[in-house]
DNA sequence: CGATATAAGACTAAAAATATCTTATATATC
DNA sequence: GATATATAAGATATTTTTAGTCTTATATCG
């Protein structure tokens, strides 16, 4: 019952984006070695972001990835689902049938509430707030040691 | 970020005891078979439940679990936690030192608040209140076809 | 065209969850 | 006390999920 890599992972790399704001363009390298997530790792989370809409993804010489939509408008939530799917503390709530009959059922109700509730708090978050406040699980925006990593992908002669 | 098979068994047999009251010896053998959970898995959650003192353990011939306290002081929060350990939906939460600043972090204050929600609303539902009610999660008390699967311990001649 | 990006999916490694098995210990009953 | 019946406790095994890496392909700029 733990928010997973991935899902931290890509939280991150939105709210480095969010930082630059809306449309700016930023290279996975750039957002990896700031954000201290493995490239390659970052390029499946943020295919996942892309297909829900996002960032867009530029391929290419001086690609990178953009926010598509302003930060205020970017939940915590979405984010998060993106990547993991949908929150679900309990089978149970969103699998209706790994039950014999959720509808009646006191467990049920009570995880359903829990979910809800969990859900509603992330969607209540957006971007520009966390944009604006410091976040200790992100190296500040105009840092000056840079990433301490090389991951590029390729290998240099 | 979901519930562990183990803190779903160990909150069946919480409610399976609620269902016949505090103080009540309710063999391994025949929760296991009620409430359809693998005996000797049962048996490892019925310690963890034990050492939290939700339960008692009585060995030897005869001998079962029972509620040591009656069903509405037992909370949901208390069974789970039990089970699985502290409910922490990112690390960051529970474990400050694992991000650099964590008091000062926006994300960890969303993380904080929604954990702090959540182990709330769990912590406000008591078992007596859950047996009362119908549970899918559960055979009903009085079942007739009882267990499916014979989990004994021993291997019979 | 060639250098520099990311795409996409296969593949591997590590960790956690989910059991199961084995040996030991406790208790009631005969 | 002997025996049958329970659970205790920890080692071991299996499965699933998570996390990360590698390889080949594709897109874009200059």
């Amino acid at each position: 019952m733990r928010l997973t890599r991935a899902g931290e992972y890509g939280i991150r790399c939105v709210l480095h984006l969010a930082r630059h704001g809306r449309g700016t363009l930023v290279s996975r390298k750039e957002i990896a070695a700031r954000t201290d997530v493995p490239a390659h790792f970052l390029a499946k989370i943020a295919q996942q972001l892309a297909r829900a809409g996002i960032i867009e993804i530029m391929q290419g010489a001086n690609g990178g990835y953009r926010l598509l939509a302003d930060p205020s408008e970017i939940s915590l939530l979405s984010v998060i689902e993106a990547v993991i799917g949908e929150i679900s503390l309990n089978d149970c709530v969103t699998r209706p049938g790994s039950c014999h009959n959720s509808a009646t059922c006191a467990i049920h109700r009570v995880w359903g509430k829990a979910n809800r509730e969990l859900r509603d708090t992330l969607r209540g978050t957006n971007f520009a707030a966390m944009a604006a406040e410091e976040s200790c699980c992100l190296t500040s925006f105009p840092e000056t040691g840079a990433g301490r990593r090389d991951d590029s992908d390729e290998a240099r002669p």
